[in-house]
DNA sequence: GAGTGGTCTAGACCACGTT
DNA sequence: ACGTGGTCTAGACCACTCT
């Protein structure tokens, strides 16, 4: 019959969204907190600190706890496997290798990557098709200098997605969203005319400073990427 | 001279990274672990916690703790008011008003934010500016059951995002990024040839069920948005 | 200086899911 | 049935920062 931490949580917030806590005001401290609501103060923290993480009120020691001003709600995106992804939708996912070489860092790739002069690196274009429909090309760079197994692995079967997901962890990732024009190239392999508009998704990640690996991803026309907050 | 949480959670995040515990692997039990670190148990509880949240590990109770197999690593974006945006990059910020009407809501928007028939909206188009140069055109439909008071505001120089955020909070939002092609239109308002590809963000809030507003958000050609984890 | 949140502790009980 | 994580408690000390 104690409030939970959740039932805190969930009080604190239908006060906020009522407009009995406005933007900018200041909510009572967590011992009195505690006391309004009968549990122990660890008890409102937990709540407190979740709805900060959440950006819905903003902490400062000795100043308290204030909603808000610009509520800095954060999206979160799962990155998932484009395998998930497509399956998810209840689609046939089919996979297929397009090229692969392996030739020196180009210098866009080495800045981008921070990679030294002269580095190996695997480069491979590959299709995920949903139901048979083209749904994603993928031109991916890996760096042969931190996974020289790479060079033996066989992508003409599973994608290097999966690969390297379930071959070598990262520390860190650096992604973009942005839209490109379809070129001739990219309009062949996505079966859409050449000049429409395409969501692009780049990653590139790293293992304690080491690049590891570099990828773009072109979605076919239409393509969007959503989520709930 | 103890272990903190964040002690931890950085030495198991290590374990992982390092490879000593590898994907699928079995972690000890809290006591275990607090015993090892020298720490309680709410200690080692909580950087665990942490971890799972961020999707590193996966626990279930009797089962314990794993590493995830594919880790479903997940990117947090923040959703910033243009003006702070922009500002953040040093630019001067301008903003424009470019139309402003009161109608029905059209079919397309009344299925996307599940209004009512015949329910009254106002709908707005607006640009934002950095250094003078075209950075965003901003499509904005506001409902007037649920924010009367939006007829009275002065949209001539405050912008739409702003007015919101200060008055009116939310407790639902969707969100998705798409690429779209360069109308005649947008290419005039944003300072670009027709038939660029332009990065594309559009969002719908929610009070309780209740719809508040729907926002197209069009970016100036070659806009990422960007971020770390 | 004093008030606030940040964190840790040692213990306890409970909920869940595997066995 | 039993082992695991999930949560709560009451107390304590500390770190920050506003005044």
């Amino acid at each position: 019959m104690t409030a939970t931490f959740r039932d805190v949580k969930a009080d604190i917030m239908a006060k906020i969204t009522v407009g009995e806590w406005a933007p900018g005001a200041l909510l009572p401290n967590e011992i009195d907190l505690a006391d309004a609501y009968g549990c122990a103060r660890a008890t409102v923290n937990r709540a407190m600190r979740e709805l900060a993480d959440e950006g819905v009120v903003e902490r400062r020691r000795k100043a308290g706890t204030r909603v808000r001003l610009s509520p800095v709600r954060q999206a979160r995106f799962s990155i998932p496997i484009v395998r998930a992804e497509i399956e998810e939708q209840n689609a046939e996912y089919r996979y297929a290798l397009v090229s692969r070489s392996i030739l020196n860092a180009p210098n866009w790739l080495r800045a981008r990557l921070q990679l030294a002069q002269n580095c190996p690196v695997l480069h491979l274009t590959c299709m995920h098709y949903a139901d048979g429909i083209p749904y994603q090309f993928e031109d991916r760079w890996i760096s042969l200098a931190m996974l020289p197994q790479a060079e033996e692995a066989d992508f003409s079967t599973l994608g290097p997605n999966e690969w390297l997901v379930s071959t070598v962890p990262f520390s860190d990732a650096e992604i973009a969203f942005s839209a490109t024009v379809a070129t001739a190239d990219l309009a062949e392999y996505l079966g859409c005319s050449q000049g429409e508009a395409l969501f692009t998704v780049e990653r590139s990640t790293w293992l304690k400073e080491n690049a590891i690996t570099f990828v773009r991803q072109t979605f076919r026309p239409g393509h969007r990427m959503t989520t709930r907050y």
